[in-house]
DNA sequence: GTGTTTGCAAAGTGTTTGCAATTTA
DNA sequence: TAAATTGCAAACACTTTGCAAACAC
């Protein structure tokens, strides 16, 4: 698996949102953003990252995804209550929750037009649609 | 505040579904279904039979709430990553989240006939809308 | 009386934080 | 070298669990 991203890159991009590129941050950068969308856990991030031979503190991978998400780099998940999910996507979409495995997909624009997909993945069954309109006081 | 449930009925609706009327539950299931729909959490329907002068423990509170949703009588609310709520609603419906008080409401159906309500709270701003489309494998 | 339920306290899980040591600019 | 960042371990919030005492039937 080749990395596409030039050191100078990530080097901009967190420069670019306002963020020190630490050793940490550029190889949790380059895990998150180097090869498509992901959906992490801040367990599930570490473990790519010792897999991946990175010397990084748990502590700090989740440090690492509150700064990303707070500098708009990923978005949160909300799919369990008692883990948090980011997924490295930030546009408006939707997702499939496997509840029996705990992963997540994007779903497909073209399948979110009626809020009730007709059209699931192979040998899912519906458990059920979340719609949470999130709201915060004006001003 | 009149509670119109005689014993003899919540005494039935718990057997109804397989668990002992004991004090504890009983009184539980007068707080969260004798007025109306609630959504709680765990520790909030503690406070409120602490409130009420019930004597019951925490613990007790959490198995209550497990039960009652595998009965069927509450459905859990995934609307934050640390906290479990459960509405005593458990018909297919969507909800406000108001995310400065951690309050949830009901959306009125009239509402969500389109994915993005355009008529939200007074003083209240959208911060986004989170639809899952939750999975299960096939038998 | 027998099996269920409760309450307590301890343990568990995911997450956050204080702070000294290290790294970046 | 001044300020930011890291890693550790301790602290945290929420939740679950083991077990003896209390309760329901």
């Amino acid at each position: 698996m080749v990395d596409l991203q030039p050191d100078s890159e990530v080097i901009r991009n967190l420069r670019a949102v306002g963020l020190r590129p630490t050793r940490q941050r550029m190889a949790l950068a380059r895990l998150l953003f180097g090869h498509g969308n992901r959906h992490v856990t801040a367990e599930s991030l570490y473990e790519s990252a010792q897999r991946g031979g990175i010397r990084v503190s748990l502590a700090t991978v989740y440090n690492t995804l509150h700064q990303f998400t707070t500098a708009g780099l990923l978005r949160q998940v909300i799919v369990d209550s008692s883990r948090s999910y980011y997924d490295t996507n930030v546009d408006e979409h939707h997702h499939f929750y496997f509840e029996d495995t705990g992963e997540i997909a994007d779903i497909p624009s073209d399948r979110i037009n009626s809020i009730v997909p007709t059209d699931l993945p192979d040998n899912m069954e519906l458990s059920r649609v979340d719609i949470v309109v999130r709201l915060r006081g004006t001003a």
